[in-house]
DNA sequence: TGGGATTTTATGGGCGTCAATGGTCTTAGG
DNA sequence: CCTAAGACCATTGACGCCCATAAAATCCCA
């Protein structure tokens, strides 16, 4: 089972690349060879896309990476909520719309499509940050800025509670 | 069950090594379906990771240690929080972002990462505090600090603890 | 039961490999 | 023709992996 642990901060250099984390890489190929099981969606490039879909984060400026299999949950739940309500649209076009499948180069580097760093606000410094199942993409002193207040909240909110909160 | 015991105070190297006490690492491998193969690559899922998973404690200046197989519990118990709530986010960025992999050389020593070294105060000396099912690693001189203070207040308050045979 | 022999730990250091980064060249496209 | 994107190569610094040594624990057998 695939865990984005860490936070790395890389360059983007002249031409707009960086560097994915290698860890990171590496849990993406690990669940890509667990999902080949059933049939591949279309629209999405083959069974051995080598690279990762991102979309920009609608809570936050950053930038969100999932997996497929995350991609399709995603979408499945959209689906549900079509019945009930209009936001289905709105979900869909927020997300589905605005994501991109960034291939990676030889060296395990992408290129940032433009209005993903805007939104990020990311220049020089990408800090590819691990969420458990999925990861993000952040200007580094923006997502500093986020995690110490976001640290103060699950203090003030009790996070010991989550530690146990494990059912085995 | 495998329990952590005692105190080890180990040395920190020039290259920044610890030795995880030997005791530790066979109640780990206990605990965890042992893998032998070594160089296993961080974020992945095979047999077993051979190696620790650590974040800075929130509560004191001291890192917190799991086995690989309870953050994935962690992982999956925050999953079933909704996509994209706050709560999520904030759990994420606090734990699994300041997380990290450390796998152990051919010695059973792992890597301190910078941030965490500087969070709990280490520099030449670690010490590894076994806490029953988890363990930590604290500054020795903060930790002895600390040792006194808890036992005090056990004392004062009078340290009742009810004995129950949970499952497992 | 004592003490030497053997195995395990903790620690130190060398070296090769790979990740991150930067550059150049080639191809495609407007 | 000029620009933009992609493929390919080069550099360097960190980390993984290996071996060496000393100290400590354990074993073993007289």
């Amino acid at each position: 089972m695939p865990l984005f642990l860490n936070t790395h901060v890389n360059k983007v250099d002249r031409k707009g690349r960086v560097s994915v984390p290698a860890s990171f890489r590496a849990a993406l190929s690990d669940q890509a060879a667990l999902g080949q099981g059933a049939g591949t969606p279309p629209s999405f490039s083959g069974p051995s896309f080598n690279g990762i879909v991102a979309f920009p984060s609608f809570r936050a400026p950053a930038i969100e990476v999932l997996d497929r299999e995350r991609m399709e949950q995603l979408s499945s739940s959209a689906d549900d909520l079509a019945q009930f309500s209009e936001r289905r649209d709105d979900l869909a076009a927020t997300i589905f719309a605005a994501a991109a499948e960034l291939p990676f180069d030889g060296e395990g580097r992408i290129i940032l499509p433009k209005n993903m760093a805007d939104h990020a606000g990311i220049t020089e410094l990408a800090a590819f940050v691990g969420m458990g199942r999925t990861f993000q993409i952040w200007n580094p002193d923006g997502f500093e800025r986020y995690r110490r207040e976001a640290a103060t909240r699950v203090r003030e909110q009790g996070g010991a509670l989550i530690l146990r909160a494990d059912k085995r």
